[in-house]
RNA sequence: GGGCUCGUAGCUCAGCUGGCUAGAGCGCACGCCUGAUAAGCGUGAGGUCGGAAGUUCAAGUCUUCCCGGGCCCA
C-alpha cells in the first residue's frame, strides 16, 4: 500500500466537519428569500406577541421626508434604530416600532408644481393637493420597501403619515392646547422669504452658500436743521464741506426701505473731511473705523482731516436726507439717528443702515424707536409703488447694480466692491432669500404658559437635565439653541399642508380659540385636511359651534396659510405615541445631530406646552455620512454613495455590519470601498459560525460534558465566552454597537480561529467520535455557537437567522433567533482565577511559535507537528502554569508533536525535527507510531479511535 | 463670524480620573498548510497620537493658540 493510498483510507476514519451551512453567503440572492419567510410568518407581530406581558420600550421613529430613494443617512439612522429595537427585544422587552413619514411640505409641492408646469396655473388647491398626496404615497411605498430590504422589522403595514386625517387631528389638538394657553399670535415681521417659492421659510429650510455681493459705502447727507448741533459737537467745522453719515451695506436694494441709521451709544465718532469728485465732504464714522473707511475711499495720508471724537449717544436724533427717497413713505417719523447695541466696529463704518422691514435687528431697533415696519416688496420679490419711480416693479434681487449706479450718479457712493460671504438660500428654489416683513403666525416661546407658570423657553431649559443625552454634549447643544431661538414662525403660504384653522371676518378679526381649533380638528379628523378647502366654515366648525361675539356665519372666511411641517412632525409624540397609548415621555428618540434644532427641539416645545414635560426620556444622536476624507458628500464633488447600489451590491447584512463597525457619534466616513471591506469581517464571522456548526453535527445534548470535567483549554474557552457575553451586553446597553462588533469580531479571529478552533482540530478530528475529550470540545462549541449567533442577531439579522435554522440544538426553542434572548453569563464559571496562568501559558506559546517559525524559514520543518520542542524555564510561575496545564496539553496548544520542559537558570527554547515517525492518521510525530501491529503506520490514540474493520 | 463637535498606524477602533519603549483586528509583505480549502495558521513591517507653545518630575491624555473636517446658526 502506497503512502498516498494510506492517507486516503485514514481520512475516512476521521470525524471531519460537516454542515449544510454554506461558506458562500450569497446574501444578495438569499436575503430576499429570508425576508419573504419572515413576512409569511408575520415575524413582527409574532415577536410582539411573544413579549405580550413584558415591559414596554418605545423607540419613537422620527419621520423621514416622503420623497426620493433612501440615502446612506437613512441607512445609518434606520439600521441604528433597528439595532436598538432588536437588542431591546432580545433583552426581553416589548418593543413596538412604528415607522413614520413626513408627507406635507414644500419639497413635494415644488416637485409636483415642476412636473405640472403650465397646467398648475389652471388647477385649484384641492387638485394640486391630490397630486401631492399621490406623490407622497408613491415615495412612501418605495421607502417602505427599501427600509425593509435592510432587514428592519416594524409595523410597515401601518406606518404613521403626517397627512393622515387621524394624525392631522392630533396636530390640531396639540395646536388647540397652545392656542388655549395664549401662545399663538399673528404679527408683521421680517422673516426669511423665498422669492422663488413665494413663501416664508423656516430656519430649517435655509441653506447657506457663498455668494458675491456688492459692498458699498454710502454718504447720507445731514439735514440743514441738524447742522447747528453738529457744529456744536465739533464734527463738521469746515463750512465748505457737506456733512454726512456714512453707512456700509451689502444689500443696496434695502436702502429704498431705509428709515434710520444707528450708532452705538458708547462708541466714539469722528468727522473725516476730504475731497471727492470736486466736492468737499465730511463723513461721520466710528473712530475705530477711520482707517478702514479712508482706505475704502482711496484716500492717502494727508488727503483727509478728522474732527472729534464725539460719543455716539450725542448723535441721537440728528436728521439726514435719504439718498434717493424724497418723502417719507410711512406714517411714522423717519430718517434720523438712533442707538443700537448691536452696532460693532468689526466691519463697515460703525453707523448702520436700518430698514425695519428687512432685517431682524433692524426690526427690533425700529420697534424700539417708533419706526414703521416698512417693506415695499411684494410676494414675488418686486418693489411696490411706494418706492421712487425708477425702482417700481423691479425685482429687488436684480436691482443692486442700478441702486449703486444711481448713488454714484448723485455723488453719494463712496466706494463699491464685491465681497464673498455666506448667505441664506431657499432649500428648494436654491435662490438667495430676502428678509421681508409679512403677516405671519407665531408661537411665542417667551409668553408664560398659565398652566405651568413658565414660558416654553424656561420650561425647556429647566427640563433638559431630566433627559439622558447620548452623547452628553447634546444637552449643551440644544440649550444653546433654545437660549437664542426666536418665536416660532409656523405659517406658510403654500397649498400642500395642514391649514392653520383660522377664520376671519370682514373686519379682518381672526377667530382662533381652543374651542374653534378643536371643532376643526374633529372635522378634519373625519374628512381630512382637504375638507378645509371644500367645506364651508359652518360645515367645518359644525352646526352646534357657538360663534364668539363679533362673528356671524355669513361673515366668516377661511384663511389659507398652512402649518410649518416641523409643527406637524413635532406633534408626533402625541399623534402617534400618545394615541397608541404608549407612556409619554417615550424611551428614546434617535436621529442625526441636525435634529437638535429640528425634530428634537420642535417636538420638545409643543410637548412642554401640552404636558409640561419633554416627549422623550433619552435622545441619541448620530453623525453625518461623509466621504472617505471626511468631507461632506455632494453631487457636485462626485463623492456620493448611492445607498441602493450598495445594498444591491453587497446585501443588507454587509451594510448593517458596516453601520455596526463605525462610531456613529462622530461623522461616519463612507464610500464603496469602505463598505466593501466589511466583507472580510463578514466572511470571518460567517466561517467561524460555519466551523462551529460543522463540528457539532454529530453532537446531542445528552452528550454534554460538565464544565468541571473539561480539559483546561475547554474551560479557558468557556471563560472567554463568559467575558464576551458580559462585555457585549454592556456594549449593547450603552448603544455602543461598534464595541459589539469589535468584541465579536476579535473573539472570532483571536480567541476562536487563531487559537481555540485551530488547537481543537486534532481532538475533534482524530479522537474517538464519542470520547469524553471530543464531547467536551463539542459541548463548548455548541455553547459558543448558540451564544454567538444570538449576540449577532440584532446586527446580522439574516445570517443569524440562517445559522439559527441550521442549528440542530438551540439554546432556546424559538423558531426565529429574533424571538430568542441575548445570552446570560454563567455565574458558575469563574473567569478570574485561572487567568494569570493562561497569560503565562499563552505568552510562552507565542515564544514557541516564533522559534518554530525560524525552523520553517530554515526549512527544517514545514508544519509545526513535525517539530519537537524543549523548553528550559527559569521563572517558577511559568513553570507552575505549564505543570498545571501539563506539557502534553501545552504541546497540543502549540499544535506541535512534543514539548519537554526542564527547569534551569536561564530561559531557553530549543526546537528541531521530531525523532519520531509521522502518524498517517493524525499527522503527529509520536513515539507510539509503529507499536500497534494491526496498524503499524498510526499512533496508539488513532489505533484506538478507529472503528474496528476500518483502517 | 458665533455655538456645539471631531482629528491616535492604509482602514475600523482601544487607550479610565496625566505615569513603563502608544495597543488590537483588518489590510499589506513574507512564509507554511492542503483533513474549515474562493478556507486555515504563523512571522513581520507600519504611528513626529492634526500642528505649535505652555503647565508638570511626567501629556495621546490638562491649558492656550493655530490648521483641517462636520452639524447648526449669523
Amino acid at each position: 500500500m502506497s503512502q498516498k493510498d494510506a492517507k486516503h483510507s485514514y481520512k475516512d476514519t476521521l470525524n471531519l466537519p460537516n454542515t449544510t451551512f454554506s461558506m458562500k453567503a450569497d446574501l444578495v440572492q438569499r436575503e430576499p428569500i429570508q425576508r419573504k419567510n419572515w413576512a409569511q410568518q408575520a415575524i413582527y407581530t409574532k415577536i410582539l406577541e411573544s413579549r405580550k406581558d413584558a415591559p414596554l420600550y418605545i423607540l419613537h421613529d422620527g419621520p423621514p421626508y416622503a420623497n426620493g430613494d433612501i440615502h446612506m443617512g437613512h441607512v445609518v439612522n434606520k439600521v441604528l434604530k433597528d439595532f436598538v429595537v432588536k437588542f431591546k427585544t432580545m433583552s426581553g422587552l416589548r418593543t413596538p416600532y412604528v415607522p413614520g413619514w413626513d408627507c406635507h411640505g414644500l419639497p413635494i409641492e415644488a416637485k409636483v408644481m415642476t412636473e405640472l408646469g403650465e397646467a398648475a396655473k389652471t388647477m385649484d388647491k384641492p387638485a394640486i393637493r391630490k397630486k401631492c398626496y399621490n406623490y407622497a404615497m408613491k415615495y412612501l411605498r418605495k421607502q417602505v420597501e427599501q427600509f425593509q430590504s435592510l432587514g428592519i422589522f416594524g409595523d410597515f403595514e401601518h406606518p404613521y403619515m403626517t397627512m393622515n386625517p387621524a394624525y392631522e387631528q392630533g396636530i390640531l389638538e396639540v395646536f388647540a392646547e397652545l392656542v388655549g394657553h395664549g401662545l399663538v399670535y399673528k404679527q408683521l415681521r421680517p422673516i426669511h422669504w423665498s422669492v422663488g417659492c413665494e413663501t416664508a421659510l423656516a430656519d430649517a429650510e435655509l441653506e447657506y452658500e457663498d455668494i458675491s455681493s456688492p459692498s458699498i459705502f454710502v454718504n447720507f447727507p445731514v439735514r440743514e436743521e441738524s447742522l447747528g448741533k453738529l457744529r456744536e459737537l465739533g464734527l463738521a467745522t469746515d463750512a465748505s464741506a457737506t456733512p454726512c453719515f456714512m453707512i456700509w451695506t451689502t444689500t443696496p436694494w434695502t436702502l429704498a426701505a431705509n428709515l434710520a441709521v444707528a450708532v452705538h451709544p458708547h462708541l466714539d465718532y469722528v468727522g473725516v473731511t476730504y475731497s471727492k469728485d470736486g466736492r468737499k465732504w465730511t463723513s461721520i464714522v466710528a473712530q475705530e473705523r477711520v482707517a478702514a473707511v479712508v482706505k475704502a475711499a482711496g484716500l492717502k495720508e494727508g488727503e483727509y482731516q478728522t474732527q472729534g471724537p464725539v460719543r455716539g449717544k450725542e448723535l441721537k436724533g440728528l436728521r439726514y436726507k435719504h439718498p434717493f427717497v424724497e418723502t417719507n413713505p410711512t406714517d411714522k417719523d423717519a430718517w434720523f439717528v438712533i442707538h443700537a447695541e448691536f452696532v460693532t466696529i468689526e466691519d463697515g463704518t460703525g453707523i448702520v443702515h436700518i430698514a425695519p422691514g428687512h432685517g431682524v435687528e433692524d426690526y427690533l431697533a425700529g420697534r424700539q424707536n417708533g419706526l414703521a415696519i416698512y417693506s415695499p416688496v411684494g410676494n414675488t420679490g418686486a418693489y411696490d409703488n411706494t418706492v421712487p419711480e425708477w425702482l417700481r416693479g423691479k425685482k429687488v434681487l436684480e436691482v443692486d447694480g442700478e441702486v449703486n449706479d444711481h448713488l454714484r450718479k448723485i455723488g453719494l457712493l463712496v466706494r463699491e466692491e464685491q465681497i464673498v460671504h455666506s448667505y441664506p438660500h431657499c432649500w428648494r428654489s436654491k435662490m438667495p432669500v430676502i428678509f421681508r416683513a409679512t403677516e405671519q403666525w407665531f408661537i411665542s416661546v417667551d409668553r408664560e404658559v398659565p398652566k405651568f407658570g413658565k414660558s416654553l423657553r424656561q420650561l425647556a431649559l429647566d427640563q433638559t437635565g431630566t433627559v439622558e443625552w447620548i452623547p452628553g454634549w447634546g444637552e449643551k447643544r440644544l440649550r444653546g439653541m433654545l437660549e437664542s431661538r426666536p418665536d416660532w414662525c409656523i405659517s406658510r403660504q403654500r397649498a400642500w399642508g395642514l391649514p392653520i384653522p383660522v377664520f376671519v371676518n370682514s373686519e379682518g378679526k381672526p377667530l382662533l380659540t381652543k374651542e374653534s381649533v378643536l371643532a376643526v380638528s374633529r372635522h378634519i379628523g373625519q374628512k381630512g385636511s382637504n375638507s378645509w378647502f371644500s367645506d364651508s366654515p359652518r360645515q367645518i366648525l359644525g352646526e352646534n359651534f357657538i360663534l364668539p361675539e363679533g362673528f356671524s356665519w355669513d361673515d366668516l372666511r377661511k384663511e389659507e396659510d398652512i402649518f410649518d411641517v416641523w409643527f406637524e412632525a413635532g406633534s408626533s409624540w402625541y399623534s402617534v405615541a400618545g394615541k397608541a397609548g404608549w407612556p409619554i415621555p417615550v424611551d428614546l428618540y434617535l436621529e442625526g445631530s441636525d435634529q437638535h434644532r429640528g425634530w428634537f427641539q420642535l417636538s420638545l416645545l409643543p410637548a412642554l406646552g401640552v404636558t409640561g414635560k419633554p416627549p422623550f426620556r433619552s435622545v441619541l444622536t448620530h453623525g453625518f455620512v461623509v466621504d472617505e476624507k471626511g468631507i461632506k458628500q455632494s453631487k457636485s464633488l462626485g463623492n456620493y454613495v448611492i445607498a441602493l447600489d450598495e445594498i444591491h451590491k453587497y446585501g443588507a447584512d454587509i451594510l448593517r455590519l458596516w453601520v455596526a463597525s463605525v462610531n456613529y457619534q462622530e461623522d461616519v466616513r463612507c464610500n464603496d470601498d469602505l463598505i466593501g471591506r466589511l466583507q472580510d469581517a463578514y466572511r470571518k464571522i460567517r466561517n467561524t459560525i460555519r466551523y462551529l456548526l460543522s463540528n457539532i453535527d454529530d453532537f446531542d445534548p445528552t452528550q454534554t460534558v460538565a464544565y468541571d470535567s473539561m480539559p483546561m483549554i475547554d474551560r479557558w474557552a468557556m471563560q472567554q465566552l463568559q467575558k464576551l457575553i458580559v462585555q457585549v451586553r454592556a456594549a449593547y446597553e450603552g448603544f455602543a454597537f461598534h464595541r459589539v462588533f469589535s468584541l465579536i469580531y476579535n473573539f472570532c479571529t483571536v480567541e476562536m480561529s487563531n487559537l481555540y478552533l485551530d488547537v481543537l482540530k486534532d481532538r475533534l478530528y482524530c479522537d474517538r467520535a464519542d470520547s469524553l475529550s471530543r464531547r467536551s470540545a463539542q459541548t463548548v462549541l455548541s455553547r459558543i455557537l448558540g451564544d454567538l449567533v444570538r449576540m449577532l442577531a440584532p446586527i446580522l439579522v439574516h445570517t443569524a437567522e440562517e445559522a439559527w435554522a441550521a442549528m440542530k440544538l438551540k439554546p432556546e426553542t424559538a423558531d426565529s433567533v429574533h424571538l430568542a434572548h441575548l445570552p446570560q453569563p454563567d455565574p458558575a464559571i469563574d473567569t478570574t482565577t485561572e487567568e494569570p496562568k493562561w497569560s503565562q501559558i499563552l505568552s510562552l506559546r507565542d515564544e514557541v511559535l516564533r522559534v518554530l517559525e525560524g525552523l520553517r524559514k530554515d526549512q527544517v520543518i514545514a508544519s509545526n507537528q513535525e517539530a519537537a520542542v524543549e523548553i528550559t524555564l527559569s521563572d517558577p510561575e511559568t513553570a507552575a502554569a505549564i505543570e498545571w496545564l501539563t506539557p502534553r496539553a501545552f504541546a497540543a496548544l502549540c499544535i506541535t508533536s512534543e514539548v519537554t520542559i526542564r527547569k534551569g537558570d536561564s530561559f531557553a527554547i530549543r526546537a528541531g525535527k521530531s525523532p519520531y515517525v509521522k502518524c498517517q492518521r493524525c499527522w503527529n510525530f509520536w513515539s507510539s507510531v509503529g507499536k500497534n501491529p494491526e496498524n503499524p503506520d498510526i499512533c496508539q490514540r488513532c489505533a484506538e479511535a478507529i472503528p474496528s474493520g476500518k483502517g
